[in-house]
DNA sequence: ACATTAATTGATAATGGTTATCATTTACAG
DNA sequence: CTGTAAATGATAACCATTATCAATTAATGT
């Protein structure tokens, strides 16, 4: 993993290398006349080193606790900034608050889809896709993209139904 | 399109057979302990007709102006009784407002997935699956449900991107 | 280094979809 | 017809998200 210092506001960060690392985003946010900031170094990093989808208030918290100045407010503004990019996916599970996770995975982790359980609302990811299944998708996109005229970014595919213990408390 | 005669609360309605039909509803609600109503009974007429996912407030609206006694109150609960019993799919475009709609389609509708817009928020339909694409639908569903232990009941697939309109306004 | 300026911030209030409360009404079994 | 628990609608509460706005700050040019 490759480091780099940088220095915002007189203070000295480390960018570490995730996949297209903070260095990327860095130039991503410049490249679009926005400017790099404590709190949303902090939130990239907290978004870079979690496994899981997050919601706006478990980022704000993470963040907190490395940054205490932060605002749910700018949470939210860098979150909604960060998706206009692409640089997170933001998904609805249908639990009344919105998840969050970067779409460059960080650590390896791959892209995923998700099983949701409509009794406890438990969220499984599985990323092992067959083969079949990554080309059929890329050739449906494909034929969407035509038949509609539309460009096709990105993609939610989710399963809703009961996980093995919701599944026996409905005995 | 068979008919029948019931009566609520002393008014009389008929029943169409829309696909599994109110009849087939009503059977449902019953064996499950719900009573049926009249707010009810137009809820589920407001959804057979409609040929797109509506919001609580659209149903709401459109069930007034057939049975104004209705409150919202009671759309969202009868929607979530039907979405428990498994007779309405919930989905989340993401749009802060939750869309509901039929499972079992009527009027010869079949089921589909979305092209959702992200400049717009236009959501398009389509149900032209390849007959590749059913099938390995189905397959992957199998396997996931050995493999996680999770019985599947209902999935959503969304492809998010920009529509011929957006793009162009992006140049 | 320093000054300038527009982007960014956080505290606060407002918004809007959904849910909880509760007294009244109503479906329906007996 | 009656009893009773389910269902209702009006209202208030809830909670995630957004808008407002004065104060702060990152980045640019000097």
């Amino acid at each position: 993993m490759t480091m780099e210092i940088i220095c915002i506001n007189g203070v000295q960060f480390m960018l570490r290398e995730y996949g297209k690392g903070h260095k990327w985003c860095h130039g991503q946010f410049k490249a679009r006349g926005y400017r790099m900031t404590l709190g949303r170094e902090a939130i990239l990093d907290v978004l870079a080193q979690a496994n899981r989808h997050l919601s706006a208030e478990d980022i704000f918290m993470k963040v907190y606790k490395v940054y205490p100045n932060i605002g749910l407010t700018s949470v939210y503004r860098t979150l909604d900034i960060l998706v206009n990019i692409g640089l997170v996916h933001k998904f609805d599970f249908g639990h009344g608050r919105a998840r969050y996770e970067l779409a460059e995975e960080p650590k390896g982790r791959r892209h995923h889809h998700h099983l949701v359980c409509t009794g406890c609302s438990r969220v499984i990811d599985y990323e092992d896709f067959i083969d079949e299944e990554v080309a059929l998708l890329k050739k449906t996109e494909e034929a969407l993209s035509i038949k509609y005229n539309f460009t096709i970014m990105n993609h939610l595919i989710q399963f809703y139904g009961l996980c093995q213990i919701c599944r026996n408390e409905g005995k």
